[in-house]
DNA sequence: AATTAACTACGAAAAACTTCGTATATTTCT
DNA sequence: AGAAATATACGAAGTTTTTCGTAGTTAATT
């Protein structure tokens, strides 16, 4: 047996990992059922990812009922501090602010979001003020 | 002939990418050379990645000498647009918010650009307060 | 002039990812 | 009980990406 061990999850995967994360535990059934449409494959595609998924490390499933039940190891934090960083690094020098300006030019948030992302930015100068 | 037609350039592809985007013009030997040891393959693999990357229209050649000369197609704001908006997508229910909020606590950013984005949010205000 | 160095072209292997069909087993329905 | 529906396992084809070797050409060096 191959032993797969990833640390990022592909597309695909990500497209199952946020139905889990959604859902808490699930099926590969209603997995796949939660899956939009226009990306949706056959059953045994999502099958087949799951098992793969459980390969990698990313998920874990109860196998007690005929039906297992899956779910996500990482959380979905976790996941997407990775895949930010990493994007972070491959195409933004390692910038957080870069990366951040980039993002918000992409979409423009809206002003609840900007009064949330400016108390973040608070929070950054008090501990700075603090202990640097 | 296959034709390659793709929006969004790879991880191998992209790393050539931010070669080109600092020397503006390059051959594969300076584009070679320019790339951080530890990713560096053997130089055919370099060049091979550039052939393709012709292919795709990420980069334009002028072939009158020699030692062809390789260029940018897409700017780098361009391409980091492209980048953060999909990952924004895949990973953050499409909103640049979460995805800013979740770099800022990967990689904090400093005390000037902390101000910087200040003020990239106070445009995004400004625009608000007027046409919207 | 002959050898060596440096280029491009290109096939193709290797690896990773995506997709599906078929076999087989279990449960549910009639 | 027999048929239909629903599960998992898994091989394998199809794609895309990554990597490199070899062939052939041109330039540089001895």
């Amino acid at each position: 047996m191959k032993k797969r061990l990833k640390t990022r999850p592909t597309s695909s995967e990500l497209q199952i990992l946020n139905m889990l994360w959604i859902l808490g535990t699930a099926t590969v059934r209603s997995v796949h059922e939660a899956l939009p449409q226009e990306s949706r494959r056959g059953y045994t595609t999502t099958l087949k990812l799951m098992q793969i998924m459980v390969e990698k490390g990313f998920v874990v499933r109860d196998e007690s009922s005929r039906s297992h039940v899956y779910r996500a190891v990482l959380t979905r934090e976790n996941v997407q501090g990775r895949l930010v960083g990493d994007l972070m690094n491959r195409a933004f020098d390692g910038s957080a602010a870069k990366l951040v300006m980039k993002a918000l030019s992409e979409k423009p948030a809206s002003a609840e979001e900007v009064a949330q992302i400016r108390r973040v930015l608070d929070e950054l100068e008090g501990k700075r003020g603090k202990d640097q």
